[in-house]
RNA sequence: CGGGGCGUAGUAUACCGGUAGUACGUCUGCUUUGGGAGCAGAUAGACCGAGUUCGAUUCUCGGCGCCCCGACCA
């Protein structure tokens, strides 16, 4: 794409309602735009890392077994009430409304009693399970407070998936494929290294422990206790010498580290199924309940997570894999037609051979052009100029490392394949 | 929800009880062209409401909005 042809601008300087680095450098970049506290929109720069970010969710979730789809964001009161969680005396982030006869709706902050009240039309033999299903969905949550840029958000994406089991075996089994695929996530967007599966509350579906994937970086809002030979943690909150002891670590082995928490999954058994009634026949023809597990990862907070950890003080740096271009060619032709068309070439070559290019070809000083390139954090540099024309070889510099190659075009092309 | 702070051009900021200045941006022209360039000109602003006052952007009160600390956080 042509930069010139962007509706959006980088700026300067942040807006001074920006404190977090996240939000700094996203909304400087012109990746999002704040409506509101807690509410932002993705602009086109920002939306293609988002579908970057989902792609990977999807073909992770879909290795499993989930099968996508995508329900609403009004929810029924009636379902909720049956749970116990319509008042907001026990669920205290609602954001509710009406329809014009009065009729109560909520907006979905999660969708645990929504699709177990779906199953219901779905799930009636032992045959039809296990099963999974996924969404990508807005999630309203009327937080008192947002804050720390696109981490703790009133509107936001997440893949919820949700698994539906015929006992705890087979609950087990499917949780522990889910570890395993939320593990690949993290890999593929480069914060593997850096993400920690931990212990921590199981919140108010009876179980004890629920599981979260959390990411070591000082702006998270979490502390965890980190053991890193088994890449293990616990988080604070149920951080207790009995805890400990049921995991078998020593106090002294651990670290107490700042971090987000990008992914959670819970074993829910039948805390939803009972009461909505979700239940299937046995091979003896009995009813029995349905096992479910619930499984999150919010999108906006990985891609606010991604920037937090691999900023540095010039602006963005992508991993490949959630940058929204792979190249940014920056065009120093400044008006000399025989580079401006050397550039044009070069752009068109990438192009057909499927890189993804971001062709800075706006009429502006070098200066601002580097400066806007080490903002919007695209892996690879290309440089087209004079020189770049006299030596037939391009200048090819890595955001993340600032490593600089000349390459000539066939080298740049079978670099950029070899990935 | 408790505590604190803040609302001035598109952005960042300054000053002031007598209607606002600077920088960046944007627009025009000329020069410039490998790290946010120079000169000249132009554009554009006091969150809303009430009160005090001869006069309020400035002081007081209320509302709305934003940020931070804490609490909360399937």
């Amino acid at each position: 794409m042509r930069q010139s042809q962007l509706f959006t601008k980088t700026r300067r300087e942040a807006p001074s309602d920006e404190v977090s680095k996240n939000a700094q450098l996203l909304v400087r970049g012109g990746y999002i735009h704040k409506e509101m506290a807690g509410v932002y929109s993705y602009l086109p720069l920002g939306l293609r890392v988002f579908k970057k970010v989902e792609q990977i969710v999807r073909e992770e979730m879909n290795k499993i077994g989930g099968q996508e789809m995508v329900m609403t964001a009004l929810q029924d009161k009636e379902v909720w009430e049956k749970t116990g969680r319509w008042d907001d005396a026990v669920v205290d982030n609602w954001f509710k409304t009406k329809l014009k006869n009065d009729t109560e709706l909520g907006l979905a902050y999660t969708h645990e009693p929504a699709i177990t009240q779906l199953m219901k039309g779905y799930v009636s033999s032992y045959r039809d399970l296990p099963t999974a299903a996924y969404q990508f969905q807005l999630k309203f949550r009327n937080e008192l407070r947002a804050k720390s840029g696109i981490f703790r958000l009133r509107q936001f994406t997440m893949k919820d998936l949700y698994s539906f089991s015929k006992n705890q075996k087979e609950l087990d089994t499917f949780y522990e494929a889910a570890i395993e695929a939320y593990r690949a996530v993290f890999n593929r967007v480069g914060l593997g290294d850096k993400t920690y599966l931990t212990l921590a509350s199981g919140g108010s579906f009876g179980t004890k422990f629920s599981h979260e994937f959390q990411t070591l970086t000082s702006a998270g809002e979490d502390t965890i206790y980190i053991h890193e030979g088994r890449k293990l943690a616990v988080n604070k909150e149920v951080y207790s010498d009995e805890t400990l002891s049921e995991l078998g670590l020593r106090k002294e082995d651990l670290r107490e580290e700042k971090a987000v928490e990008v992914g959670n999954i819970y074993k829910l058994g039948t805390f939803y199924s009972e009461p909505l009634g979700l239940t299937f026949k046995d091979e003896a023809g009995a009813n029995q309940p349905v096992i479910m597990g619930s499984y999150g990862i919010g999108i906006d907070r990985l891609i606010g997570t991604a920037v937090e950890v691999f900023a540095d003080d010039k602006g963005i740096v992508w991993p490949e894999a959630l940058a929204p271009f792979r190249v940014h060619l920056v065009d120093l032709s400044a008006g000399n037609e025989e580079v401006q068309k050397d550039a044009q070439e070069l752009y068109r070559e990438l192009t057909e051979a499927g890189v993804e290019v971001l062709w800075d070809d706006r009429d502006v000083r070098a200066g601002e052009k580097f400066a806007d390139s080490d903002l919007l954090g695209i892996p690879l540099r290309v440089i087209v100029s004079q020189k770049s024309l006299e030596a037939g070889r391009y200048e090819c510099v890595e955001r993340a490392s600032g490593t600089a190659a000349h390459k000539t075009l066939s080298e740049l092309l079978s670099h950029l394949r070899a990935d």
